[in-house]
Parts: C-alpha cells; sequence; structure tokens
DNA sequence: AATCAATTCAAACGATCGTTTTACTTTATG
DNA sequence: CATAAAGTAAAACGATCGTTTGAATTGATT
C-alpha cells in the first residue's frame, strides 16, 4: 500500500504524527503538514475544523488501543492469579509492555503523547488528564491487592514514578546517544522494558520510611 | 525589596520564568513578558539580543546553583564514607533534595525546565544535554562504586529513570489533584523527596535480570 | 552646564500563523 | 445526462509574532 492510496485524511495524521514528533506541536504549521502529506492547506480545517482537532486526532488513533492493551493484559493478571493477589510484575508489565511495542510499531506517537504532557494551552490537556483516569483507578485496585502494606497514597505517587521514568525514557530515547556521548543507545526491545520494569517492581516494594514531617503545616 | 527594586533585566526573567512556567515557552509572547515586567517591548532584544537569549537567561539562572548544590552534597556523601563505597541513600538523596528545595523556593522554574526537555525546535537543546554531561559523569562514577555488582549499562539507564521520575513529578505537581479527583496532592516539602529516594534506591539496587535477547545484536 | 553613553520608548517592519472564502473538480445517485 | 454532494484548489483574511528603527530620556562624568 503505497502513502497514494491512504485517503487525504489519514495522510493528514501521519504527516501530523511525524512532524510533531520531529518539530513539536506549536513548532508545525498546517502548511508543513499539508505540504508533507500533499494536500492542500484548507483541508485540515475541512477535516478537523481545527489544528486543535487534528492534534486530537493524531492522538486519539493511537491512545485507545494502547490503553486497551494494558487494561487487557492487566485483566489477564488477574485472571491468572484467581483469587490470590496478582503479580506485582504481572502489574507493572501489563503497564509498561504495551508501550514499548508501540514505541517499536509507531516510533513517532509516544514522543508526540510525551509532548502534550507539556503542552499547557491547549484544552486538550484537561480531556487527557480525565481519559488517563479510568486507567489510574483500575491500576490502584491492582496495586493495592498486591501490595497491601503500602498505603495507598504511596502507591499513587509510585505509580507516578513510574508514568515518568516511562515518558522520559521513551521520548527522549533519541538523545540518550548524546548525552552518553555515544556510550549508550536506546535499544527499543523487550530488554528496555526489561529494564523498566524491574526498577519498577523494586521501587514499589521498596519499605515505607515513616514521616519525617515536624508536624507543622506541609 | 519591591519588584520595582530589580533592575529591567531581573524584572524581564522574573516575568518570563512565570509565564513561561504557566503557558509554555512558545505560547508566550515577548509582549506577555515586556508587559508583566513593566518593560518596553524592545528590552527584551535589547538585553538578550532575542527570544532564545531570554529564555537561556532564564534557565542558567538557576540551573547552575542547583548542579553545584547537587555536587557539594555527592562530594559530601563521598567524603563521609572516606575510602568505602558512598551510601546510596546519600548519592540518590544528593541529586533528588536539591531539585525539591528548588521547588519550594522556585516554584516555576522546575516546570520551565521540565517543559525544556520537550522543546526540540531550538538549539538550546544540545547545551542543555553537554551541560548535563558533567553532572551524569559524576553520578555514574558514584554509582559505580556504590553499586559494584550492577552494569554500568544498567546503572545509566536506571539513573535516566529517576530523571525522568523527578522531572514528571515536579513539573506536573499541579495537576495531579485533578488526575486524582482530589484524593493527593502534592506537598512540595521533604515527604516528597524522600518518597522519591526510598523508591529509587530500591529501584537502583534491583537484581539484573538476565537479558532475554535472542543473541541478536543489542 | 555640557557631554556622552546607557537605557527606555512608541511605532512600525516583514514574516508567518490559523482560518475562511469562493470557485473548481470529482464522485456518487436518480 | 442531470443533479447534488463531497472533496480539492488558489487566494486572501485578520491577527500576532519576533525584531528593528530612531528618537526621547536618564544619569553619571567632566
Amino acid at each position: 500500500m503505497t502513502p497514494d492510496d491512504k485517503s487525504t485524511r489519514d495522510r493528514l495524521i501521519d504527516a501530523a504524527e511525524l512532524l510533531f514528533a520531529d518539530q513539536g506541536i506549536e513548532a508545525t504549521s498546517l502548511r508543513d503538514v499539508t505540504a508533507k502529506a500533499g494536500a492542500n492547506i484548507a483541508s485540515v480545517n475541512y477535516y478537523f475544523q481545527s489544528k486543535d482537532g487534528l492534534v486530537q486526532a493524531v492522538y486519539e488513533r493511537r491512545i485507545a488501543p494502547l490503553n486497551e492493551e494494558r487494561l487487557r493484559l492487566l485483566d489477564l493478571a488477574e485472571r491468572a492469579a484467581a483469587d490470590r493477589p496478582p503479580s506485582l510484575e504481572a502489574i507493572v508489565e501489563s503497564f509498561v509492555e504495551p508501550s514499548i511495542r508501540f514505541c517499536a510499531s509507531h516510533p513517532n506517537f509516544m514522543r508526540v503523547a510525551g509532548r502534550l504532557q507539556f503542552e499547557p494551552n491547549l484544552e486538550f490537556r484537561s480531556r487527557f488528564i480525565m481519559q488517563f483516569q479510568e486507567i489510574a483507578k483500575r491500576y490502584e485496585a491492582a496495586l493495592r491487592r498486591a501490595l497491601p502494606d503500602i498505603p495507598v497514597e504511596d502507591l499513587f505517587w509510585r505509580m507516578h514514578f513510574l508514568i515518568g521514568a516511562m515518558i522520559h525514557t521513551w521520548s527522549n530515547a533519541c538523545d540518550v546517544e548524546l548525552v552518553s556521548r555515544g556510550k549508550y543507545r536506546f535499544s527499543g526491545d523487550a530488554d528496555m522494558a526489561k529494564r523498566l520494569i524491574d526498577f519498577a517492581v523494586a521501587g514499589m516494594r521498596a519499605p515505607v520510611a515513616k514521616k519525617k514531617s515536624t508536624g507543622g503545616k506541609g
């Protein structure tokens, strides 16, 4: 299937995903997008009403399958454990592994998703947050069963840490070679997912320290 | 000292730091900055030559003291351990704790720093990377001494994970209340640093799994 | 008071942005 | 073939951007 076989709408989303990843969202003009897609400048507003609509389309094309896959693997892990608590490794893996697979099949999407976390002006942000709440709720429940001795507040923050590590790793992967002066390279394979899973699983299990708050207002 | 006592240059940096954090860098116009600083539109180019120069000034005003404090604490930890390997907790704390202190004293800077990680168009990015290399080199050496059984490649990536968790936590702190539906709140005090330190220390110490690579090129 | 550099100011520059308009072409349907 | 809908085209819209210009103002020094 050559690119010409795709509809104009699909070619616009493809071009936008690539350019948003390379140049950033605000720095990419609709003229850049339409030029790469071989379409007219007016086509974006014809199909997506606005640039924000295009951004949303780029995001929603991939995020739904990604989160569905996460929940599918989480269900699998919980069902495999029957009535016992699910394996912590399986929980974390169900969250990390689908994203590394996406990182291989859709190299640009994860970078765009990472960017969107830091784009404050678009009201898109609230939609993103709401959409993530279902995922967060499911994983919070699973983690509580797997780690009953860890206070839920700590579980919440540790999940937060995992998300940050994941976003940073997937979206800055291309710069790692620079930072490490060529010594290390991001290998978008299962090894990298394993590294993050090992790290996060150990972090999740860390003993909870007594709060050293002095009793004053936080 | 009222704001009026500060020089125009300082007021421009202050205003830019605040607006860059709230609205993003590209979304903030120089007219926004100069209006908030009570300065003329031309003053930015007068003092900083360009908008990029202003961005750079905002960043470099704070990043140097932050990294110096990190290295100071790291030196302290290594000296306290004398000829034995330094404590892993002290190493991680020396990296995390200065940033949480900055998060309290300069609430907007960490968000700007987080944003800059995702701003691709500015050649500023390469400068940022180069500047970070000294820090990375020092911590790599310290971690190798503290965790001699962990391969250096894994240490590198685990440090990468810690950085991602930290950036994500500090810069998305304001949205946590939304994501958790009001249940949790970012407390910019030592408790939060302790949470991240505990998580990261345990993650650093995680046993290294055998690579499940099929023998192809890594 | 006169001089000169440093700073501030209002105004405009050229460029680019997202978006809209209007007309033209294609495709499907009777 | 006639007709209406869907899609594409070129061109311009108004707005905003970073930047520059050149004059006015300030403040210190002689």
